[in-house]
RNA sequence: GUGGGUAUAGCUCAGUUGGCUAGAGCGCCAGAUUGUGGCUCUGGAGGCCACCGGUUCAAGACCGGUUAUCCACCCCA
């Protein structure tokens, strides 16, 4: 039986690849523009680190996570997310004794145990960036702005921003207690999850797509009606901070993000054009994370961007990534001689940064010509014992069909001269 | 975890009410008088028709199971 790859991952093949590398180019360029440094940490990490940091209540730890034992019997579990890990690395590290704000960046496969579908994966991989430190509300706007800029620079201009605010442990105490006693009279009404979710986390309930619990729910207080003052204040300025920018928004009180740690700002950037998992950007403030982790307090914020779900939005919208550079010259060795000089060439040439090749596969004149068109290469030569005997080689251009003779030893000087004229 | 769709060449797919030596396009390889690509033409390689069992004189087609994959729910990026 051939191996195949587990359920729910995905192959990048080289063809494919240059698109990754396109995203992840801009990703960093757009990051370093903002300040923010990459961080790279393990795949996995002890499993308490998410049952502390991501939340017990939460489907990701309750039924998604890959964990196992290693051989000495610890628990440990694949990264369900990015978050977790950048605050323990960040206190780990005593990054915090640097000047704040913190702000980094990181590329990082995610597992989660889940049935894959359109734009949802067992492992996929996440674009994130956090800001440790600072509670202005700016920062907020700005970790967004990233997000969205990503996106306008690729050309992708039908997303949507929305925003809410989810308070903080202060006045969601307050809140919870508004919650349930609206709740309670309605709890026999509800579906089994939402049943659980009125003990546990009541906010959630919002959440639920269940026709009935829709039903029961149209009047149900909103976390934002009922916010404290400094929650609301810090709402003002995160909306007056995207308004500065220019940055578009709707204020959807229902974004309820599934993880635990959310406080005051949540947002999510959402397409209607890749299916049911629309969500390409998620995250919001988590002003009580780092401390309950055991780091110093301090508030941060940031988002993680699936990468997949990137690249089939540029797919649906019919954006072209652009491909890489062609190679400059195929050079085709005829004869033992030429061949050898071939060798010699193209290895001269590329300790001269001209990106060229040669056939390796003892093909004829013929098939090495359709070989080097394929290939897109935009100038080949022949070199056989003639031209090595008389010093003299045609280069061919392959877009126009043109050839121009020159002296073999001046190939090098030639192809410099070339790629000057691209640039 | 629940539901539905689909499994035939590297890729995209045809295969008529069960009757083949299982096909096409693209891709790959080779050639079209021996040192010049793209277009065209010719040829070739490549399939246990997902797997296991059943019905039948006969199964790629029908039935059952398994697995994989896709889509949706839940949840999320």
């Amino acid at each position: 039986m051939q191996i195949k790859r587990p359920k729910g991952t995905e192959d990048i093949t080289p063809a494919q690849s240059y698109k990754w590398h396109y995203v992840e180019a801009l990703m960093r360029e757009i990051c370093a523009l903002n300040g923010y440094a990459e961080i790279r940490t393990p795949a996995f990490e002890h499993t308490e680190l998410f049952h502390r940091g991501v939340g017990e209540t939460t489907d990701v730890v309750q039924k998604e996570m890959y964990t196992f034992d290693d051989k000495a019997g610890r628990s440990l579990t694949l990264k369900p997310e990015g978050t977790a890990t950048a605050v323990r690395a960040f206190i780990e590290n005593g990054v915090f004794n640097e000047p704040q704000p913190t702000k980094m960046y990181y590329f990082t496969p995610c597992f989660r145990y889940e049935k894959p579908q359109s734009g949802r994966l067992r492992e996929h991989h996440q674009f994130g960036i956090e800001a440790f430190g600072a509670s202005d509300p700016s920062i907020d706007a700005e970790v967004i702005n990233i997000a969205m800029t990503v996106y306008k620079r690729l050309g992708v201009d039908s997303l949507k921003l929305k925003i809410n605010s989810i308070g903080c442990p202060k006045c969601r105490v307050e809140y919870n207690k508004k919650l349930k006693a609206f709740l309670s009279p309605k709890l026999e009404n509800l579906c089994e999850t939402c049943q659980d979710r009125f003990n546990k986390n009541p906010l959630r309930i919002i959440d639920c797509k269940e026709e009935r619990c829709q039903k029961q729910i149209v009047e149900i207080p909103f976390m934002l009606d009922n916010i404290c003052e400094e929650c609301s204040d810090h709402f003002d300025k995160f909306k007056e901070a995207l308004d500065l920018i220019g940055l578009d928004y709707t204020v959807d009180p229902r974004i309820v993000r599934g993880l635990d740690y959310y406080t005051k700002t949540a947002f999510e950037i959402v397409t209607d054009t890749i299916g049911a998992q629309g969500t390409v950007c998620g995250g919001g403030r988590y002003d009580g994370l780092i401390e309950q982790i055991d780091g110093p307090s301090t508030p941060g914020v940031g988002f993680g961007m699936g990468i997949e779900r990137l690249l089939i939005v540029l797919e649906k919208a019919g954006i072209q990534i652009p491909t890489p550079p062609p190679m400059e010259l195929f050079i085709i060795g005829l004869g033992e001689a030429g061949l050898k000089e071939a060798v010699r060439l193209i290895h001269k040439l590329r300790d001269n940064n001209i990106k060229c090749d040669k056939d390796y596969m003892a093909r004829s004149l013929k098939a090495q010509m359709k070989y080097a068109n394929k290939m897109n290469a935009r100038y080949i030569t022949v070199i056989g014992e003639d031209e090595i005997n008389n010093n003299k080689i045609k280069v061919k251009n392959m877009e126009n069909g043109s050839e121009e003779e020159i002296q073999l030893n001046q190939l090098l000087e030639y192809m410099k001269n070339k790629q000057q004229e691209v640039k």
